[in-house]
DNA sequence: ACAGTAAATGAGAATAATTCTCATTTATTT
DNA sequence: AAATAAATGAGAATTATTCTCATTTACTGT
């Protein structure tokens, strides 16, 4: 009984405190707080990573209205806290990017379809950065931002 | 008089020897050569670089059934002389990649949509081959392929 | 805390994107 | 040139995404 209890405590002090910060998230942008977007962030935050558009799906089917769930997937990009993007398999991917400095880039494995956050070392970054001022430099074009993606195998299919 | 002959020789003249490339790609790649087959190769290497999948199918609108279109572009895939990507602004963009050491990336502009492929330098491309030999010296993952994408304003709309 | 107002939601219709079906046509093999 | 296998066209079927509108929910000022 007493570990039914502190499972319980564990439970909602754990529910609540993500809630809290959904909230917080929703709040700092001044974006009203309402069940569907506190659910999506939730599974987003729970996630902490990229996570394919039918996972998000099937895991809110029955919280969240799937038009709704469209709508507040566009509210999310709109005030720029989520990436969007397509994996080679034609895959609908979603990743909550709270931080501007919490730069990385993701690993597609060919062979299992899951998607990995990686962080390229600080040299290469350095390296990058450098490139893109040469383009500005010596092109016409100018560069706000930049994605890198790598495709190959994850540690379970290598 | 003389003039228009001259044109329409240079019309057939280009015109056949656009048909002998695609015919001569699609031999080599052990594909039989059809008609819906030539017709999407020679807009491909006609526009040189990526185009939209609207682009593509209004252009070919009266010549190709729409489902043999995307037939005929998995067929591309599949014999790996095409590459698709998605644009920010959520639109197909395909692409044809004939030679394998023809690397580049590409710059999409966020005002007016266009795509343009893009070469950095050689410094650079050495400088992420081997941060990508570092990953596989350091990390799980096996790295076979990657993709780097730039988004910002391009020439006319800087 | 409460009424009034504006915004957000659910359910499903509408639209867009992609794949599938099958009768007919076209290419390849012999 | 005939036989066989593969590819196509047209549109139906499926899937993905957006839209509509009546109802519900959140925010504002008191």
């Amino acid at each position: 009984m007493r570990i039914i209890l502190i499972y319980l405590f564990r439970l909602i002090h754990y529910n609540s405190s993500m809630v809290k910060n959904s909230e917080k998230i929703l709040a700092d942008h001044n974006v009203s707080i309402t069940n569907p977007r506190v659910f999506v962030l939730e599974v987003l935050l729970e996630n902490k990573g990229p996570i394919t558009l039918d996972e998000l799906q099937s895991t809110l089917k029955n919280k969240v209205a799937k038009s709704t769930l469209y709508r507040v997937l566009n509210d999310l990009k709109k005030i720029n806290i989520l990436d969007e993007f397509t994996s080679p398999e034609n895959q609908t991917v979603v990743e909550l990017s709270l931080s501007e400095n919490d730069h990385h880039h993701h690993v597609f494995c060919t062979n299992c379809g899951e998607v990995e956050d990686i962080t390229l070392s600080e040299v290469f970054e350095k390296q990058l950065s450098d490139e893109i001022s040469n383009i500005h430099k010596t092109s016409k074009y100018l560069i706000k931002e930049h994605t890198l993606e790598l495709i190959g195998l994850c540690s379970s299919c290598k």
